[in-house]
DNA sequence: GTCTATAAATTGATAGAC
DNA sequence: GTCTATCAATTTATAGAC
């Protein structure tokens, strides 16, 4: 059995709006009603309003590193780890769109002191997705001439996924995640 | 000798703003202000905030489907031309990321109607993409399964840019372009 | 921990003088 | 076409009762 806290059913309240009218879009107010509560026990659980934005983004960053450093404990053959990597990571970004939003649109909205921390976390997962095509080139496997560029590149490939996917549309997050990996694969193979 | 008009000083405040703040989060007032008028002097030019979106939103997307239309035009090789196409697409996205952060990411902010008028714009940069790829298969040249997933995935290597790019940075529109090109050349030629 | 009530500031937009 | 002044509504956040 599982129990919601109070504290959580305010989380969830927050990425629907956050992810719906964005940060600045959203009052406390449509937060507590969402949640079901009236305005003044949003602040029982979190000081501010830019808290819970922090809250959330730092969740959403934290889970899609995990991911992607996961993915690339997969394998030891640079062709099938960067497959899966991609794809791991294209499909977090369209299962999780609305947190998705939050964290790549949300940035700016945060306090510098937050901001700096969360990026701490994007620089690891470009370094993550740095490595892995590095390890390629010196395994002989890939051909990237351009590492940090080619890394950023196969990253917007999940990330932009946020701005459009609609869940339950005509594409599978599962068609999107393949795709992007497939295409990973042909960007980057040696021939 | 060029003419600054009011409402154009009151357009550039606008993009200045909402590419800094997003729509929700920047106010008249600071519109206002960049532009050296009082608040009040917003409404003599455009009669709400909205329209000043509008106005911002439709010119970008008419612009960057412009940039992209031409450059379809340019060759009838299908790989030159499909290189020329996410070049100039992903350099407008550098060279305009101001614009380009508001075309992207204020669409949801947009008035119903509006939003409609704008949306037919968009579907017209995706079926040029498609039709690009198309005839690239049809004559043989490109190997693309899946048409307007791989479109789309072209187009998001451009649009990705606005969300991170820094004018004066360490990587200029050019080399992101140039390499974005290339990536896309690698994922659809038939080997 | 939740509520009602409200403070204090800010917001989009307007009125009316010049 | 620009200004000062201001309205009416909304906003984040708090006070204090239960």
């Amino acid at each position: 059995m599982t129990t919601i806290t109070a504290r959580e059913r305010l989380i969830n309240a927050a990425v629907e709006s956050f992810a719906e009218k964005g940060f600045s879009g959203t009052t406390t107010r449509d937060i507590a009603s969402r949640a079901g509560m009236s305005p003044a026990a949003v602040y029982v659980h979190h000081d501010t309003k830019e808290s819970l934005l922090f809250t959330v983004s730092l969740e959403g960053h934290r889970h899609s590193l995990d991911v992607i450093s996961a993915a690339a404990a997969t394998s030891a053959d640079p062709v099938e780890r960067l497959r899966t990597m991609v794809y791991d990571f294209s499909l977090w970004h369209a299962d999780n769109s609305r947190v998705g939003r939050i964290v790549q649109y949300e940035f700016h909205a945060l306090t510098p002191e937050h901001r700096a921390e969360i990026a701490t976390l994007r620089r690891s997962i470009e370094k993550t997705m740095q490595n892995a095509l590095a390890d390629g080139v010196d395994k002989g496997v890939l051909d990237v001439a351009d590492i940090s560029g080619t890394a950023l590149a196969l990253l917007s490939l999940g990330v932009d996924l946020v701005r459009w996917f609609v869940p339950g549309g005509s594409r599978t997050g599962h068609d999107l995640a393949t795709l992007n990996a497939e295409l990973a694969v042909r960007m980057t193979r040696r021939t």
